[in-house]
RNA sequence: GGCGACGUAGCCAAGUGGUAAGGCAGAGGACUGCAAAUCCUCUAUUCCCCGGUUCGAAUCCGGGCGUCGCCUCCA
């Protein structure tokens, strides 16, 4: 089955063809760890977690770099007011990254970070003078706009006409300003690396160009991230990056729309966001997950905690059709729903219809149950639930069953009292159980428990 | 001002020419000692508004209105 999906460059959907067969190379903009991460930062990792989820269980190799933009103004800031070294910053955010990263069940990846590739953005910054796109003034280094009339291509606005209405940076030495900065002269031995043009720092976007070259190779497949960095950022990155290799870094830029709060962009500037450590003591993971593939990733999404809620409650539907499902189904090679919601995300990633196909499943699969089916055909029912949540990443967590409190002992006390109809001790056995945490359910196949 | 999206039920959200997926919430019914779970039916004759193209449009075209994003740090 072929691969769709939109290239922002072109404007188009796009098939996906790897430049490597059977293997594709994914960079996604990672964090500026400057500050604890919130939900809609996340959202971008979870889709492209799952597209690289989507891609390996299609078949592929995948390899995925995330980087961390552990040098920044902001970052540079906190270390001075806290006076510690910037490392130390980003060390603590970088934690608290991989702690929601985890508990959200991003996958592994290639996690670069910006400051162990400085020798390598000093390699890229002084071949880029050699061939004129780039010059040097007061100790800076400038990317001149101008020595690439491709710029504009990717967010599809002329130079000229971006200026506008626009605020523009007044930066001593820039020649236009539209140019942006490859190094910035820095003073301060504490947040600067030795270069060919003195002590300085990276600019923003060179260690996009720099990561994803050392670590993927170029050009790679896909290049991913926010709409929001599409200008300047991923901009900047094709120019900077093109001139080296005489082609464009990647092959198709992806970029997800923004998570909202009442209606405006979730940011920390507009101070409405919401961190992830508090939304995961409110809602299981599995929830959050499902919550942020809810949506088309190019679609904006609104974050609301009534969205959440809906989740957490779709979630639990989930949870109880595969506990009905566990005890009664026979193991299956065939997986019902399954090429559907493969086709689904075929095309353009679409996870919300793929999570209608699921949904249809887990309906279709109670009806089965309800009509007393065969272990062979709730098997099907059962692996294909299974397959497409696990490629989603909303697989709910099973309690243990297995902890030795005495909860397998009440609970067969209640059946034996329902058996000689003491209702009375059943339901007293009941609110026992369930201040234990114990939710039961009378089945025809005898009484059933989970820990709620 | 420029560029780009979007506007589908109470809420979230698919669907880009053939007569409105899915989830949540709500109502009724079935099942049930209780409880839960589950199933069935109902809840948008209609997809922001107005024109146009077409046998036929939520889907294409034109014009409005509204919302959002980017152009400045930003996933």
């Amino acid at each position: 089955m072929s691969i769709r999906v939109h290239n922002t460059q072109s404007g188009r959907i796009e098939t996906l063809t790897p430049i490597h067969p059977g293997e594709v190379r994914i960079y996604v903009c990672g964090p500026t760890v400057y500050d604890e991460l919130h939900i809609g930062n996340f959202r971008c990792f979870v889709i492209f977690d799952t597209l690289a989820r989507f891609l390996r269980q299609s078949g592929y190799e995948v390899t995925k770099v995330q980087n961390f933009t552990d040098v920044d103004d902001r970052i540079i800031a906190k270390a001075k007011a806290e006076k510690i070294s910037l490392r130390q910053v980003a060390d603590r955010y970088i934690d608290l990254y991989h702690r929601d990263a985890r508990r959200l069940g991003i996958d592994e990846q290639i996690e670069p970070r910006a400051t162990d590739h400085v020798p390598q953005m000093v390699a890229h910054i002084e071949r880029l003078i050699e061939l004129g796109h780039a010059y040097v003034a007061d100790g800076s280094v400038y990317f001149s706009v101008q020595s690439f009339p491709a710029y504009g291509q990717l967010s599809h606005q002329p130079v000229d006409e971006r200026q506008a209405g626009a605020r523009v940076e007044v930066e001593a030495g820039k020649r236009a300003p539209e140019d942006f900065a490859l190094w910035k002269s820095e003073g301060d031995p504490e947040f600067s690396w030795p270069s060919p043009w003195g002590w300085g720092r990276p600019g923003w976007h060179i260690e996009c160009s720099v990561m994803s070259a050392d670590h993927l190779g170029v050009p790679f497949d896909i290049h991913g991230g926010g709409v929001d960095l599409l200008f300047p950022h991923h901009e900047n990155e094709i120019a900077q990056s093109t001139p080296l290799v005489e082609q464009s870094p990647a092959r198709i830029w992806m970029h997800n729309g923004m998570l909202t709060m009442s209606g405006e962009k979730m940011s920390k500037s507009l101070k409405n966001t919401f961190r992830v450590s508090d939304l995961l003591d409110r809602y299981p993971p599995e929830a959050i997950r499902l919550f942020l593939l809810s949506a088309h990733y190019r679609s904006p999404l609104a974050a609301e905690l009534e969205g959440l809620d809906q989740a957490k409650a779709a979630l639990r539907r989930i949870e109880n059709v595969l506990r009905r499902l566990r005890p009664m189904a026979a193991p299956s090679e065939a997986k019902e729903g399954w090429d559907r919601f493969l086709g689904c995300l075929a095309d353009d990633f679409n996870t919300a219809e793929a999570q209608g196909v699921l949904f249809e499943t887990v309906r279709q699969a109670n009806t089965a149950l309800d009509n007393g089916a065969k272990p062979g055909a709730l098997g099907r029912y059962l692996a294909g639930i299974e397959a497409m949540c696990a490629l989603l990443g909303v697989t709910p967590k099973s309690a243990d069953e297995n902890a030795d409190d005495g909860v397998a002992e009440l609970v067969l006390a209640r059946e034996t009292a329902r058996a000689s109809r003491d209702f009375a001790l059943a339901d007293r056995l009941r609110q026992q159980l369930k201040d234990l945490g114990v939710v039961v359910e009378d089945t025809a196949q005898g009484s059933r428990w989970y820990r709620a």
